[in-house]
DNA sequence: CTAACATTTTTCCAACTGGTCAAAATTCTT
DNA sequence: AAGAATTTTGACCAGTTGGAAAAATGTTAG
């Protein structure tokens, strides 16, 4: 399929706003920057909490301005109002999640011993899963669309910080400190793993037969000793 | 957040048509259900393969039948002629896709060697993500948005399926003929690591620092003996 | 060839979409 | 309390969306 174009780009004199208060503090720089509002800081924190869910779980297309500010119990230009583009809010969700995605993985030790640093790597990321669903489902959701808003950041970042991991893995089983294999399926298989458990909540559920209302715990309990003795 | 109620059903008159030919049928048993027409069964090919681009990289609601009818080749109102409804397009990819997906799994035999078996098994879902990456996409759109039009059959055709699979696995373990773990989060391991090489595929080639023109092959036969190997 | 049917195009529509704008309502500062 | 600034609202727009209806065009069996 490639391309799809999408008509898009309705506003062909787009970007020509900015937020009234960042505006004022572009313009007038001897003026003071005048700190946020208490609903400013509010409002910029419902709005992406809101949008969170509706973006997680309809894609980026799929969901709807309108749909946001009632999750967000406002009203659409009063929504529009702190952030004016639709992508402003999906840009701000997404480069938010990148950085805390990266962290885990940043943070593996490699002085550390290499079982345990995977398996706490493994933890984490499936903790990840279970206390962030709807950020995972984000991710994924933009994964599925081909990354457009994203992929300079996986091709730089990601990339360099995988290779870089990939090396101390590889060294690691030069040592025979761990079973050798592909040190980035290796990765992709942890990832893949413990995406799942939040991306396809429902068909873990549906499986396993449980209860809707039984939130996480002691599946992941189960998820995570499981996993990480499959690691062995 | 669950409900987030879409403003949807908007022709109150609905579900009154059908296609023109189905509808002959059902309402004049006497005559003969007039064979499809060559450009019946051609179109009827055609438009699922395009929407099954469109649906797959954008989700439902993302996907308009605009897109879809000119990746088809040609116009909405011809398109609506044999698809009455955008979901009618939807479900007819969908329920295609569940038969297959289920086929694997079901076919896992239970007298064979556990080993060769879960490895083949492994393997066939490899080569599904890699053959048919739309549709593990699709089901992956699905799945984000809660399944709404495929639960029941995941709650009883595959919690059946996995059941009964599981049960042989776990009278293996019994056995020792397999090291023990849990047969359910094996089998969702599966899964998800097969399907990540489709749904996460940008990902996966970013990177690997992979062009965009080595499709498949190389990168496919890597992850096959990679995760089997780490199946060991 | 032609009637009967199948297909396609054209035109149209109401609801929804992202977004604008000015006025009204509220909140803050002094 | 008053004036200034911020926040919210309501009315509105142009473009898109799913879909309907009918007219125009093709196809094909007899």
């Amino acid at each position: 399929m490639p391309p799809i174009k999408l008509k898009s780009s309705p506003s062909p004199a787009a970007a020509k706003r900015q937020h009234k208060a960042a505006a004022k503090a572009a313009t007038q720089p001897k003026e003071k920057p005048r700190p946020l509002t208490r609903i400013q800081r509010e409002k910029q924190d419902i709005i992406p909490e809101a949008a969170l869910d509706v973006f997680s779980l309809h894609g980026f297309r799929g969901a709807t301005i309108d749909q946001i500010a009632e999750v967000a119990g406002m009203s659409k230009p009063n929504l529009l109002y702190y952030f004016p583009r639709k992508e402003e809010i999906h840009r701000r969700l997404i480069s938010e999640l990148l950085v805390t995605r990266l962290a885990p993985l940043r943070e593996m030790d490699a002085d550390g011993d290499p079982f345990p640093e995977i398996r706490s790597y493994i933890r984490r990321k499936l903790e990840m899963a279970r206390d962030f669903p709807r950020e995972s489902r984000l991710f994924a959701n933009e994964m599925l669309q081909g990354a457009p808003r994203i992929i300079e950041m996986i091709e730089v970042d990601l990339k360099n910080l995988v290779d870089e991991k990939a090396a101390v893995l590889t060294a690691r089983m030069d040592q025979g400190r761990i079973t050798r294999t592909d040190p980035y399926h290796l990765i992709f298989s942890i990832w893949a793993t413990t995406q799942h458990y939040a991306d396809f909540d429902v068909q873990v559920r549906a499986v396993l037969g449980l209860s809707w209302a039984a939130k996480g715990a002691s599946r992941m309990r189960r998820a995570i000793s499981s996993n990480c003795s499959s690691m062995g």
